[in-house]
DNA sequence: TTTTCTCCGATTGTCAGACAATCTAAAAGG
DNA sequence: CCTTTTAGATTGTCTGACAATCGGAGAAAA
């Protein structure tokens, strides 16, 4: 049934993942991303097991780590399920990316003596080539993958402590916007304000930029699904 | 030598706590706090599960939530240690608890229709009660505990989500701080200070008891310890 | 019929022992 | 002294089992 055990590993995702746990966390995530598991959906250790062919001590690891990432809910002995963000919840994500980024951009335009500005203008470059990808999965990944670089270009050890939970309240969130796609030019035109304020050093535009990007899309989101 | 199963779990921890791994995540945390286990110090599965008497299992799985807590350190199949927070961090950590703390102290100043701010001024005598408590744990889980409340008083999701990790990169930070044990009057004052803020209504000088706090903790105890 | 109680199946939490994959450090060889 | 090999230790994963708990289907009572 199963050829190789160490093969498995290597096949189990695109991007190589060191453990077996890793590969079935991506699988999911992948899973919920793309809508094959809906927001309150069950999910039972077994079927995971069998579906996944990997076991269930396994499986239990991978649900553990995707519960810390906020993107299933579990209760002791109940059982575990998608995460379902209320509207309220969409908009408490965004106050709080406002403040991280805002934290994060502090942090950036500190030292311009680094080559942080450089990073920040990779991943844009990065972002643009990806952003019209016509998978949707690659589109979010370069999204996610975008704000995370920002992130780490700020050189803030606890913000990167911090981004798992953040981006998987991200992916949650963001995971019905991929069905009831909003505008892809608005989106652009918003991340490109905000790379070029960033880049041109000028804090007050940034801030508005990050404001447009976090509240102003998640209440565009919010009126969407309402 | 196990009695009974369900006997141990009733008698693990102090409080009782649903699951064993719970109960073991309460212990190790116990241990890092009170300086048991000192940062850097690698940890063995094999060691822990005999010394806990409970499975292997057992112990990976509260010894991955530690880590999403950032209280341990994980490197795939090298082991996992005590994280050992550089200065740096801690200023970071900081930085982010300012911003947190703002965004709270918003949330909350929003709607003082609620009956927030009672649940503010109840964590507070809480917290006076065990401040001066003869058990350093006891008084490190209540100054936890006082910060958690706050931020459960501004009704934002999202920063609960997000309070375990930065509650263990507090606990991980302060642990230092209960052995190079800095005035407990200026602690006290320092969070008076704070709370007499909040349940004013002035924003303002909330904000600057924050920074004291935060900034002005951190960098107290970055000088202590270099 | 509706309500409450009891029991059973399904699922999670935990255990034990085993093997494979990988790292670490000591021994062997140049 | 430095590299290479090898053996031991530790982690990652599997299988199979049992205990603890939840949820719902009937049975009993009102």
């Amino acid at each position: 049934m199963a050829e190789s055990k160490t093969a498995m590993i290597d096949t189990a995702t695109s991007a190589r993942s060191l453990t077996r746990k890793d590969g079935v966390v991506v699988k999911i995530r992948r899973w919920i991303i793309t809508g094959v598991l809906l927001p309150g959906q069950k999910l039972t250790e077994l079927d995971l097991a069998k579906n996944l062919e990997v076991s269930r001590q396994t499986i239990r690891e991978a649900l553990a780590q995707l519960t810390r990432e906020s993107l299933l809910v579990q209760e002791p002995f109940k059982g575990i399920k998608v995460a379902e963000p209320s509207a309220q919840d969409i908009m408490d994500l965004a106050l709080l990316r406002e403040s991280l980024d805002l934290l994060a951009l502090d942090q950036l335009l500190k030292d311009v003596t680094q080559d942080s500005l450089s990073h920040v203008a990779q991943a844009w470059t990065v972002f643009e080539a990806l952003e019209n990808d016509a998978d949707p999965l690659a589109r979010h990944q370069a999204h996610i993958a975008f704000h995370h670089a920002i992130w780490e270009a700020s050189r803030s050890s606890t913000l990167l402590h911090v981004a798992p939970v953040v981006e998987g309240l991200m992916t949650i969130a963001l995971a019905r916007d991929l069905q009831v796609r909003q505008d892809p030019k608005r989106e652009h035109s918003i991340h490109q304000k905000y790379v070029h304020a960033i880049l041109s050093g000028d804090h007050a535009r940034a801030a508005q930029a990050i404001h447009e990007h976090t509240v102003g899309s998640a209440s565009e989101l919010v009126r969407l699904l309402g």
